[in-house]
DNA sequence: CTCTGTGCAAAGCGTTTGCAAACGA
DNA sequence: TCGTTTGCAAACGCTTTGCACAGAG
């Protein structure tokens, strides 16, 4: 479990209850939207605003302490920063699963940009289909 | 150049030159905003309603005759479907350009999601950094 | 103590909706 | 002609902003 206090401080920011909560339910899920962050953290915090929830998660995502993960069709959802990997979006759940993404995929994309004289900064790898948890309740 | 009163029609809409314009502009410029396909296609026809640009790309959509192309922090574009391809995307002009998506990268991916029992649907690879042209730019 | 962060309420925008008129087939 | 599509204007809902107060360091 990440010391949220801390990476909050490495980064300029000091470590509120909003913040540290915030963290905190994103590392949970995993990947979350911002009305689910909210919907969360104001439980334990019924003052919570939309609002704050908000500027934070764009601060956090300025100073690197959060990815941005767009979904087609949806609204984005929010990752802790780690090392680059794959998603596999569900489109029956809507849940975000991450697995690691292997030297080949990372070296083919390398040389692919490397022949456009394209600096590449981000991968951003996102596979779309079916889990197995919503493939079995569609099969009954 | 693609015969877009056939695609429409192959797909059970009705030709109509708002959406030939649409699709015209959209094939011109590879990938486009929805405020930016408007501003286009309303030189052309002043009487455009931005609601019927909305109302065509989500129907057009539906239909798949477009893709949304989906960006970090940024607004959705739309383009043509075609095969499936790799996107670079510059953060600099906010340029997309297309790169075939070769059959190692497709394999990887459908190993991957079989190791999961996830029923692969789509993949979505869009690398992001700067662009040549960005580049050069930003060395003056 | 000082500066940052929070909550509230209002403002701002992009997007959607309903409906009458216009249009494509 | 008949069902679809368009344009307009209003409604909606998400996101942002300004400001006074609270809180972290």
């Amino acid at each position: 479990m990440t010391d949220y206090a801390l990476l909050l401080k490495a980064s300029g920011l000091k470590a509120t209850f909003q913040r540290m909560n915030l963290l905190e339910r994103i590392e949970v899920h995993g990947h979350m939207s911002i009305d689910a962050m909210y919907e969360e953290v104001v439980k334990s915090h019924p003052s919570l605003s939309l609002a704050t929830v908000y500027k934070n998660i764009i601060l956090m995502v300025e100073k690197g302490v959060l990815v941005e993960v767009p979904i087609t069709g949806k609204k984005s959802k929010y990752e802790l920063l780690k090392e680059e990997h794959i998603h596999l979006v569900c489109t029956g759940c809507g849940e975000v699963e991450d697995k690691p993404k292997d030297s080949i995929a990372d070296n083919l994309f390398t040389s692919i940009t490397q022949q456009e004289d394209f600096m590449l900064n981000k991968q951003e790898i996102n596979l779309y289909g079916t889990c197995k948890t919503c493939q079995v309740a569609l099969a009954s």
